[in-house]
DNA sequence: TGCGGGGAAAATGTCAGACATTTAAATGTA
DNA sequence: TACATTTAAATGTCTGACATTTTCCCCGCA
């Protein structure tokens, strides 16, 4: 009657599953202290190592924290902005990688997202994302720049963008979107002509933005995509040809 | 200088940095099999209960599956869009649970990204998301309907929506949003009277998108976004005044 | 020659017990 | 009272063993 929960799966994965249960459903709050490895096992009838190894699974998506040392354990993790932002990022990246995801696909996702945070951007945006996406867009038009330097900028002029609309649910989930992007991106090789183009597409946004110009954002947002879209089909075909 | 790596934390967190690093650079390829625990204890001068401890966290992000038998062992896994969704939809509920996010931002968030997939679903549905729109509109004008099942009803619509933009990319990125709403919808108590209201928003939705009419879509959408955001507001008043 | 069954081997899964290390609280002392 | 010391409760790690699963290979038999 005890171990008549799931059907059959690692006995660590089952306690993991079930410690997780308890974690999402609320009835182990933030900051709750789990017992302790060896009341654990008790609990479960294992040994440690099975309850250690659950507990690795859960510490490995940030669900709990351990400390070590007298009064130490395993307390239940209030998962951080952070730590959420890096897990979405490694997902979306591998989601990308591993299933040869197209850069038109990853694109239209990325700009259609993006272009839903412009309103909001518009309304909220302080004066500091506006400096950050000035600062980015002048580094941008550096003669010296790395292909790879571009592309992080690009990155940073663009979550600027994204965190500019003041709600960090949404900033969260277009870290994924926008990071995972930077590996595809990083098979184009910019042109000065290119650079300069996208760069002329940036001042046009952050312009709209700081005018508060919800409408001219998204429109020079869409050219941009189109642009980036161009780019990449390009960089596509020069691959298929060799 | 074997163990001259990074700074100072649990030995097996570091060797499953290390093998992720591996993995994420590309330096392990998908169905690749890593060495058996005992080489890998071998290998970073460990033993094997570390080793498997690195290897579970690894698994409780899917980066690696194991097999037991001759000629099992880890195996680079191939992150499906299953478990993506997944890992997406648990880490999203923490994160709006354990940081009290407010209802308005988190359904600000949502809308806003919906909206980023209603030209692309305008342009792309087909009858088969048209159908489970009906289908899910239907349900939700049935009298008997609990809350629950309401809102669980809301969510398919909504997914429906945003899987007809024909991106699997993007109905990754919104599954979080989506579901992870949910739990904050459940606290709202439907009346037969909003319901009535929701149901006349998703027809006019359904029937944009039907027609081609992005436009129309999400005019639909942003008037329901608002309405719901009342709905929210008026329960979270009632809370506080308790 | 072909086929089926029975090891043998190689892995992971699990257990038990021990020791090392860290940390906070309790205790004792100036 | 303030500070140093001890102590105890945890986690972190290691060793060795056994259980279980699965594949491969070989041997006997038709």
């Amino acid at each position: 009657m005890e171990t008549a929960k799931p059907q059959k799966a690692d006995l660590s994965a089952q306690i993991a599953q079930a410690i997780r249960d308890a974690i999402v459903e609320g009835r182990m709050i933030t900051g709750e202290r789990l017992p302790s490895e060896a009341e654990l096992a008790d609990q479960f009838n294992v040994s440690r190592p099975t309850v250690r190894e659950a507990l690795k699974r859960l510490a490995a998506q940030s669900l709990i924290r351990t400390q070590r040392g007298a009064f130490g354990g395993a307390f239940v993790n209030r998962l951080s902005y952070e730590e959420a932002y890096g897990q979405q990022i490694t997902t979306s990246t591998l989601l990308l990688s591993m299933n040869g995801v197209s850069f038109e696909t990853a694109c239209e996702a990325r700009y259609a997202l993006e272009r839903a945070c412009t309103p909001l951007a518009a309304a909220r945006r302080t004066p500091d994302h506006l400096a950050t996406m000035r600062a980015e867009i002048h580094r941008q038009g550096q003669p010296g720049l790395s292909d790879e330097s571009f592309c992080a900028s690009d990155v940073t002029f663009h979550r600027a963008l994204v965190d500019a609309a003041g709600n960090p649910v949404l900033s969260y989930q277009l870290a994924g979107a926008v990071e995972a992007m930077q590996p595809l991106m990083n098979m184009i090789t910019f042109t000065a002509r290119s650079r300069e183009a996208i760069v002329t597409f940036h001042t046009r946004i952050a312009d709209a933005i700081e005018a508060g110009d919800s409408a001219a954002a998204e429109t020079a947002l869409e050219e941009l995509s189109a642009y980036t879209l161009d780019l990449g089909r390009g960089v596509m075909e020069a691959r298929a040809a060799r």
